[in-house]
DNA sequence: TTGAAAGCGCTACCAA
DNA sequence: TTGGTAGCGCTTTCAA
């Protein structure tokens, strides 16, 4: 029983099993082209569990070239569930595909830089949420070796392939749902929270140009995600004389439509309430909440897009929109 | 201008600059021990900045030894608010400690397997929540380098640090609760969802054992988080004679208070019913829901004890009890 | 002040 | 069927 006290390494292995490195590294990988007896792999299988031997997936990636590793920056702000649930499924469906996702926590980096950090991973794909990577942070990926860079976001960027996510396509279905219910006074909420305005700003856009030329008017009202904030906004409300409200998403209406029925405003025959993201909670509130339902693209379809552009990193970029945004209409509006 | 299709190396730099590798390296890092005049430096600088260079991670970690990489595996479930906020904030204070987080999509593997292929990234830390770990994946993990393992999950495992969570408080506080107002009858809500068995079975267990010895009964109520299964729990309400309901979170809580108002029964003066994670949306139904409040760790703690831990590596495992509950009594009960 | 060179752990080519 | 060995990109010791 003899102790090792720092990590095996295949020459460890090799030694113990009585054999070459090379022998260690065409067993242990199954290499096909060579063919080794079977004691021997037997011996050289016994010796890596008893060292319980890990292989060092660093130095293989240097010696190999490359990875499978497809490196996502975590999101900053804490994800909802629709977000989430497209998350795993991605993670899922690249798993399948044999590559290893990894979520880059890079707190406190910006733009050029965080495209560096993530380009020292020398990851093979890099998959970016929302609108922090440029054309500039792009080069540096591919300079870097990542075959495939694919933003899901607003906007195309020179170089990435792109899931474009527009959330204008959110706003502009509420408005227009909204102002075909009659309404002409419409206040959009928008979150105070810093973060959300890579969605909020898009969706107040959309409402914009939906109701551009005519008659209605758009009203801005900031609201923090607290009871005191919706109070407040709620006990201005007689002045602003609105009559619809498209509330950024759910929550943000939950919390709105409660202060407003505390100050006895009626809903929806006062003020017509929509939010968006059709989460659970909106089925059940009274009156049932009227909202815009969002598609997101299937972590399958995204995972097939990196597998191509990882195989085929020559093509030009693909651009796909991938937003789908459909009114849900129940009671509030 | 010269084209360079593949990704420059500290050889390039060195070439372009007429320095050798080492120079540049002494340059890029600012290593101190060594000093190399200042128009070295800026034909080093400009070099490296003109090729697009950055460095490679494995290479220099390989090199090195070590890594700064603490890993933690992507939650399988999606996460709540808490678990995000919480996971925000600890990867910050890691994030200024000079640590890099890492979540790993981990999907498909389990125990030692998810150990082992975590163990080949040899991360310096990695912080495991749940109880997907066992002594022997703490072991490969440490036999692979990591100076750091730390669970957060109901049970300490041998060799690893513990944050020590344990949700068997939630419901120990809800049914004491529940008790104290006079409740007999006591309905426990049991989410049909795969993945939430590692809270939901704890917080279970805690109601039983705060009311075991007494006259109150218990009953499982499993529940799938949709409307239906809500609805047909609501309707065979009457059978059961249930007077209390602890609804494993504030989600399903309101699921099924709806259901059951929707059938008539009347909260709380039929049934007093209590969530928990104090989620905002409690505050706005009507009633207003009475929930348990989860104190999680702080990630600064958290990162604190990493970081200890990592710096000592042979000092013994801790273990320290971080979940708070208490009850916030409001409409509902 | 700078350079030459060894070596981290691994795989793959070429020989034996 | 197996072993020797070069070399992936990097840092660091030792020499110059």
């Amino acid at each position: 029983m003899v102790q090792i006290p720092n990590t095996p390494t295949s020459a460890d292995v090799a030694r113990l099993a009585g054999v070459s490195r090379a022998t260690v590294s065409y067993v242990l990988n199954n290499t096909g082209a060579v063919r080794i007896s079977e004691p021997t792999r037997r011996r050289v299988r016994d010796a890596a569990r008893e060292l319980g031997y890990v292989p060092h997936a660093a130095a293989r990636s240097l010696r190999a070239g490359h990875s499978r590793m497809v490196l996502m920056p975590a999101p900053a702000v804490p994800a909802g569930p629709l977000y989430s649930a497209f998350l795993n499924e991605l993670q899922w469906a690249l798993g399948r595909l044999d590559y290893t996702v990894v979520q880059y926590g890079s707190v406190g980096l910006e733009g050029d830089e965080a495209a560096r950090a993530w380009a020292e991973l020398r990851p093979v794909a890099v998959l970016v949420p929302g609108t922090g990577l440029g054309p500039r942070g792009v080069a540096v990926l591919k300079r870097s070796g990542a075959r495939a860079v694919v933003t899901l976001g607003p906007v195309r960027v020179e170089g990435a392939h792109a899931l474009l996510m527009d959330h204008d396509a959110v706003g502009h279905c509420a408005a227009t749902h909204l102002y075909a219910r009659g309404r002409r006074r419409i206040g959009v909420v928008v979150p105070a929270e810093a973060g959300l305005e890579a969605y909020s700003r898009p969706r107040l856009a959309g409402v914009r140009q939906a109701l551009s030329g005519t008659d209605a008017t758009v009203t801005e009202l900031p609201l923090a995600h607290t009871e005191e904030a919706a109070a407040e906004v709620a006990a201005r409300w007689p002045e602003s004389a609105l009559d619809a409200v498209f509330a950024y998403n759910d929550e943000y209406a939950m919390l709105l439509m409660r202060a407003l029925m505390d100050e006895g405003v009626r809903i929806p025959e006062d003020v017509a309430v929509i939010g968006a993201d059709d989460l659970m909670l909106g089925r059940l509130l009274r009156p049932r909440l009227s909202t815009v339902h969002i598609e997101l693209p299937s972590g399958r379809d995204l995972a097939g897009l990196v597998d191509r552009a990882v195989r085929d990193p020559g093509g030009a970029p693909e651009a796909h929109t991938v937003l789908g945004a459909s009114v849900v209409r129940r009671e509030s509006t």
